[in-house]
DNA sequence: GAGCACTGC
């Protein structure tokens, strides 16, 4: 109770809970540690304001939201479980006593499939809204359906008494929020943070933001950070993995030769310890961070933004900031998801200069210029317009959001990512032509998995094939099972071990390797060192394994009409496996060129592409025709990862869909609706001239940014010309 | 002949 009181929110308690009281919405702003997320839901608890049904209070990430649930049952001297609880995937802890619900905002979300007016809460606080991930984005347009006229559309009353709801996040960007809620009140806390001093690296003269040689410069301000300042760990943001371990070697190596040169470097920084931080190193080998240094010793932590928000390290009083981030993007014009290292946005750049100042006044060293950090964006572009939206679609339409289009976004996504969204769903008859949800796509979007994952899962079972297809599909919602170390002598050896893993698949398809991998891991009496040896990440493989008790239980309840003939019950294991992947993934499929060596996608855009390297079916290609790839990825080629043959007869029948209903005509659909619909005979001539018309808007864009490009090369000669 | 940031159901 006593380091209780000590937060700085202690002292608005009554406040709080008053304006809480008073209002319908609320946003609640103040920086991390302030104490919202751990004090808030006690205090309402306390002042009897979640008597009508349970507090639930959603993070992004899973770690926060049990981490939290801990702290708070054992303040209030409760067990977990009980009064305060706790809720993510595979692990429920509440009970029917819980008042106070952590939870992950996938985990809400998936409880509004079932609920649509999330009857048993009576306040939901949607945490750490800055960060704008697309559940919460998500939950922000649904939750506000929930509310009274006119705040909400009104289209869902069936509650018996309102629902409460108050958006918590740091305290950029927060005026947006109130706007979206009809300009609630803001509640502001303040934060106990301690200052940090901004340096750039370089002058407009030095910073070249096109040379790519910023890592030297990296070492460089490292090292002299090392040599000249006082005693605090150093963290270093970086794009990723790669990158990171060369850094940490360059650092080695010149802490080396600086420790032979000077012998004692600075009074009080004996030594250095240098590690290395990303999402998929060892969870042993990221747990090193968390422990505090030893004394005399500085640590230097290279890391991804991974150290932003998901890891909090202690002890950081120098942030050295390159400025760039990677960052996944789809591209609706494609269909392919692109990674690319982009610069960070202004308040990203302010985040981790923050990781600075948690313990003690600190300093960030910018490796770019004022005027770069000037010219980046204010916020990073939300998920939501940067993520293929086809679940999101189908999860609106399963909750009666009939318009998808007109839905309140608090920033709505380009309407060519939901036509996209739209057709893809129509690929895989989860929608019709209508724009209406099927009964295949109610079934589908049971699943926690990407709709085609779903069919194909949904398809072995009618096939009765689904107990070699449930690994397999859980092996592919996990991250990337193979490990590929960086040392020479390791990577030769993973490549041995990953061989021999396919051999033991058969060899005939990347999906077949898959399976072998989790059977064998399976029935290994060791499964760590099983993974150790063949060199597989065992934390994706124990998912899996969970991944595949949660499937197995939806696909039981699951009616699947058995197409399954005499016929197909004599067919190979095998091939009803392909058979069910091919089913699921045909807007996948491609075909071999003349040349016979490339492929050819079939999802219209007819992007030329190759086996990659790592495939078993790769320098195959002559003997192949028509393949299913599960992912198609933009790198130094555009490549197909993990391919299975396939007879064209599989997907001869499937194929006309692809063509069958334009993107567009689809999102027509949502138009008319909102218009009240009926006006059949425009139908035939109204989507055409709207989709000419995009096109006209598209080609448009396309001119003005040709323009633009051309106007700033010009520019930059003149000025050049200038400096001569 | 490659190279995957980070979450979540």
């Amino acid at each position: 109770m006593a380091s209780q009181s000590k937060l700085p929110i202690a002292t608005y308690r009554e406040a709080l809970v008053s304006s809480v009281r008073e209002n319908q919405t609320l946003v609640v702003t103040g920086e991390t540690g302030c104490g919202k997320t751990t004090q808030l839901p006690q205090f309402l608890h306390e002042a009897g304001l979640g008597e009508g049904g349970m507090i639930g209070i959603t993070q992004p990430r899973r770690m926060a939201a049990i981490s939290v649930a801990h702290r708070v049952s054992e303040e209030m001297g409760k067990s977990l479980g009980g009064t305060v609880g706790y809720q993510v995937r595979f692990d429920d802890c509440t009970s029917p006593d819980t008042k106070i619900k952590y939870m992950t905002d996938g985990c809400l979300l998936r409880e509004l499939l079932d609920d649509h007016t999330l009857s048993s809460y009576s306040i939901i606080i949607l945490d750490e809204a800055h960060e704008r991930s697309l559940a919460t984005d998500v939950l922000f347009g649904l939750t506000k359906r929930l509310l009274p006229h006119p705040l909400g559309d009104g289209s869902l009353k069936q509650r018996d008494r309102p629902l409460k709801l108050i958006v918590m996040s740091a305290t950029l960007d927060v005026k947006r929020f109130s706007e979206f809620f009809d300009n609630c009140p803001i509640f502001t806390i303040p934060g106990r943070v301690y200052p940090v001093s901004i340096h750039y690296s370089f002058t407009d003269e030095t910073f070249d933001p096109m040379k790519t040689s910023y890592l030297s410069r990296v070492e460089q301000v490292v090292m002299d950070t090392h040599m000249e300042k006082g005693p605090g760990d150093i963290l270093v943001f970086l794009t990723g993995q790669q990158e990171i371990e060369s850094m940490c070697d360059k650092l080695f190596k010149s802490a080396e030769r600086i420790d032979y040169e000077h012998d004692v470097l600075c009074k009080d920084v004996l030594g250095l310890a240098i590690l290395p931080l990303y999402g998929s190193l060892p969870t042993e080998q990221q747990q090193r961070i968390f422990k505090q240094s030893e004394r005399g010793i500085r640590r230097i932590i290279v890391s991804t933004n991974i150290a932003a928000t998901s890891v909090t390290v202690d002890g950081v009083v120098y942030v050295i900031d390159s400025g760039y981030v990677k960052q996944l993007s789809f591209n609706p014009r494609t269909g392919l998801d692109v990674l690319a290292v982009v610069p960070i946005s202004k308040s990203e750049a302010e985040q981790r200069a923050g990781r600075a100042g948690r313990t003690a006044p600190g300093e960030c060293h910018r490796l770019y210029s004022q005027s770069f950090y000037n010219s980046l964006n204010q916020n990073t572009i939300p998920e939501i317009q940067r993520a293929s939206l086809s679940s999101v679609i189908l999860d609106f339409k399963c909750m009666g959001i009939s318009n998808v289009i007109e839905f309140e976004y608090l920033d709505p996504p380009e309407e060519r990512m939901i036509a996209e969204a739209l057709k893809q769903l129509y690929y895989f008859d989860a929608i019709n032509d209508k724009g209406q949800v099927t009964p295949l796509g109610r079934q589908i979007v049971q699943f926690p998995l990407q709709p085609n994952l779903s069919r194909v899962l949904l398809k072995s079972k009618s096939l009765e094939c689904e107990e070699a297809v449930l690994p397999i599909v859980a092996m592919l919602s996990v991250e990337n099972v193979f490990i590929r170390p960086s040392s020479k002598k390791q990577a030769l050896e993973s490549m041995e071990a990953h061989k021999e893993l396919q051999e033991a698949g058969g060899g005939t398809s990347d999906f077949a390797t898959l399976l072998a991998i989790y059977k064998l891991a399976m029935e290994s009496g060791n499964q760590k060192r099983w993974c150790r040896d063949n060199y597989v990440h065992w934390r994706s493989l124990k998912t899996a394994q969970s991944i595949v008790g949660q499937l197995k239980n939806i696909l039981n309840k699951q009616e699947v009409l058995g197409d399954s003939t005499e016929e197909i019950r004599a067919a190979p294991l095998g091939e009803r496996v392909r058979q069910s992947l091919c089913f699921g993934l045909f807007s996948n499929a491609a075909r071999l060129a003349p040349n016979r060596r490339s492929f050819r996608t079939m999802d219209g855009h007819s992007t030329v592409a190759f086996i990659h390297p790592s495939s078993v079916l790769f320098g195959c290609e002559d003997s192949l025709d028509w393949i299913v790839y599960h992912e198609i990825v933009d790198t130094a080629k555009t490549y197909l990862r993990t391919v299975c043959p396939v007879r064209y007869g599989w997907v001869k029948d499937l194929l006309p869909r692809l063509h069958e209903v334009d993107a567009y005509r689809l999102s027509d659909c949502e138009r008319k609706r909102s218009l009240g619909g009926e006006e059949e005979e425009k139908e035939e001539e109204g989507p055409v001239s709207k989709k000419q018309s995009l096109e006209k808007e598209e080609k448009e864009r396309e001119n003005a940014l040709r323009l633009q490009e051309k106007a700033k090369a010009a520019r930059e000669r003149y000025l050049s010309r200038k400096k001569t």
